[in-house]
DNA sequence: GGGACTTACTTTAACATTGAAATAAGCTCT
DNA sequence: AGAGCTTATTTCAATGTTAAAGTAAGTCCC
């Protein structure tokens, strides 16, 4: 994480950033806010000093040394202010509210109909339901979808897949619920909170690589989400893989996704003979589980288990370790439902990544986590607190918002008026 | 390009940035300077009197008005100081001395054995004598190499495919020189010069493509050339195409550049029973020679056109289709020798790239630039210019270097003492 | 020919940030 | 106990940059 501003107008980002920081990892010392946020210690000295004046950081009198003076760690005076994330699927939505620490504290799934015409109000509506609900100052709503999104803060979404076409999803809930919202492809709010929560602090160049209904990747690339020039990049799901393959709703065959997404393992699972296990899970809700009968037969049947998942990973393995010799990351995340069956993918995927990847990043780590339930709309959320961190103003006006509303949180007021 | 700079310290950026720009694309206004360098107008104010005053920058007192105050450009005084660029192959140099706006004025090969234990002894003493000849200052030398280098500061380079080990090559040219040196990998030296000279005037996010003897991708994002985590990035052509593929020397097999690089494109060509064409021309420099036979018998032989260049540009299309749905650039630049037979590629290229783009950017544009000799050697010389717009300091040293023998040459001082 | 509009450039008063030096407050070892 | 070292934080005087407001010098059109 970085931020450096410079010139003539205030913009409040490094205080902000302070108070992001110190809600979603606790305590930290002045001089470790000063690596964390590339900035001279100078810098934290005189921004710490305000935010303690305003009552809103204060200093844990408390000690830790080694060998120097010892540090005084600063915290946030109240751990308030909740942040709210959205997973959009076909049929439902998965909402969470999170601390700013991305503690889960409630998750609920709302019916939801993409295809309906007031599709935006339906959802405007549980959602203002839910956040009722919520009795702790909410900074923002972060809203995760499956397909194309201009930009984070206007958040118009192309979703061929779950039937969303051009739908000013910002606008439309920014309006009726009167908080700042922001909208991000699903895999790429994966990859913010990737970045706030997880790998991040550790690398700052790395893959994350989602095994969903679809295949996705979203890309970190010094400490930065990149989205591509139209915010569409990561798609890694339609590289194109096979001459003779499955068409693909996106307009191509044989590309990874038709091949091993959901729908593809099923396919394949027909033909070594599983239609049984498969039959009548066309619908969406319905795959999932599909998929965990197959999990099933395939831990007590290893040629199952070899030509299903151990097939899917060496083709997964393959297009992963391609994306590796591109762009040579530091490292390489996989998560998503699949990794629920990370037993079964492994064997195959580790023998064709290692294959195909170029003897000199052969050893190149990858990191497996587990996955639950509520991950995509905490990935979600996770845009909210890192607008805290937007140096280059990717999230603009709702993410002045937010850095607004983490002040008021952190100084104590409970729920700020809503300006939008 | 970008500059800003924000603390306490000097650093000279911003005037070496305008002295870089005004050379590199001639004369421009201030407001052009603001909007090229990001910078704001006021700023330019201010550092251009400052350059008028040190004699290093004019005013042309000419006009061009449309509509509004008449602009008045600026120039540089002497448009003097030479930039010069080495390729590195394993049986020779190529050495071009450039002017800033990247004109050649005089291109050289001289020979060279990777091979050999004193290998940059040799380098050194053939571009010493080349440097003598030069009547004009020269700002630095950027050497161009096919393989890992570190980073272009440290310039230690890794070249399996021409024998160079853990070479201290930026380390020992600098030495024997006597000037600044910038180490890069050859595509990526390439691609700063599109950058700089390029279609980085038009476009911020872009492919690089070059057919050369192997196949290669620069990348570059919001106008930054992307090095990778380990300066590894861009390898494309090491991309796992077939599952039973030739051997590729880098550890793995299918790959692309195993298929369709000169040596697979030659494989190929005996496969079609144009084994005479190709014969004998296994060493390193008669490759060339024998695809251009190759290419002319095509151009008279439709079924080799399509069997040998056609069926290249296919897969070729295919990979670059991936690259494309995986990163979403705004567009994708090909060059390198083998764009000198681009007619026979596009039909095979075209066809796989758009049949495997995802429908939503299947509309991407696609330029082939015409290929010269010098382009690689001029590539290089890039980097010495692209040092005075580096704001990250990725250059380190041998770019303040270089910024500072830019002032000496605008201020028409002959050969500043070099420091090294 | 004179207002309305445009575009280019300057001036000015902030202002966030910084390196360097100073201060603070421990540890370790004799 | 105190010298020497280390690490954390603070003070301070610079510095590069900027937004806003002003000035300059044109075009366009009635």
């Amino acid at each position: 994480m970085s931020v450096t501003q410079s010139g003539a107008r205030p913009s409040d980002l490094l205080p902000a950033s302070i108070l992001g920081l110190l809600g979603s990892r606790g305590p930290m010392t002045r001089a470790e806010l000063a690596a964390a946020l590339r900035v001279s210690a100078a810098t934290i000295t005189q921004a710490s000093k305000d935010l303690m004046a305003r009552g809103m950081v204060l200093e844990l009198g408390q000690i830790a040394s080694a060998g120097g003076r010892p540090a005084r760690p600063l915290s946030l005076v109240g751990s308030s202010g909740r942040i709210v994330g959205v997973k959009v699927t076909a049929t439902h939505l998965a909402v969470v509210a999170a601390g700013l620490d991305g503690t889960v504290w409630q998750a609920e799934s709302v019916p939801f109909e993409a295809a309906r015409p007031d599709a935006l109000d339906q959802a405007a509506r549980s959602l203002g339901a839910i956040l009722d609900g919520i009795d702790q100052p909410v900074l923002g709503v972060g809203v995760g979808i499956p397909g194309a999104v201009d930009s984070l803060e206007s958040g118009v979404a192309d979703s061929p897949t779950i039937g969303l076409h051009n739908a000013q999803v910002g606008a439309a809930l920014r309006q009726r619920l009167g908080l700042p919202v922001l909208v991000e492809n699903d895999v790429n709010a994966l990859t913010v909170a990737e970045q706030v929560y997880g790998v991040g602090r550790t690398y700052s160049t790395y893959l994350v690589i989602t095994i969903g209904r679809g295949i996705g990747c979203g890309i970190v690339i010094d400490g930065q989400v990149y989205r591509g020039a139209g915010g569409g990049a990561g798609e890694i799901g339609h590289i194109p893989m096979v001459e003779d393959g499955a068409d693909c709703p996106l307009g191509h065959a044989g590309c990874l996704e038709s091949l091993i997404g959901s729908s593809g393992l099923m396919r394949q699972a027909r033909q070594l003979g599983l239609g049984q296990v498969v039959d009548g899970s066309a619908s969406f809700d319905r795959e999932r589980e599909a998929i965990r009968r197959l999990a099933e037969v395939a831990r007590r049947d290893p040629a199952v288990a070899e030509g299903l998942f151990g097939w899917a990973g060496g083709w997964l393995g393959g297009a992963v370790a391609g994306a590796v010799n591109l762009l040579n990351p530091e490292v390489v995340v996989v998560l998503g439902e699949g990794s629920e069956q990370w037993d079964l993918w492994q064997p195959g995927f580790e023998a064709a990544f290692r294959a195909k990847l170029m003897a000199s990043r052969r050893s190149i780590p990858y990191l497996v986590e587990a996955w639950d339930e509520d991950k995509w709309a905490l990935g979600a959320a996770a845009l909210v607190i890192a607008t805290s961190f937007d140096r280059d103003g990717a999230t603009g006006y709702q993410g002045e918002l937010v850095r607004e509303r983490l002040s008021h949180a952190a100084s104590g007021r409970r729920r700020p008026q809503a300006r939008v």
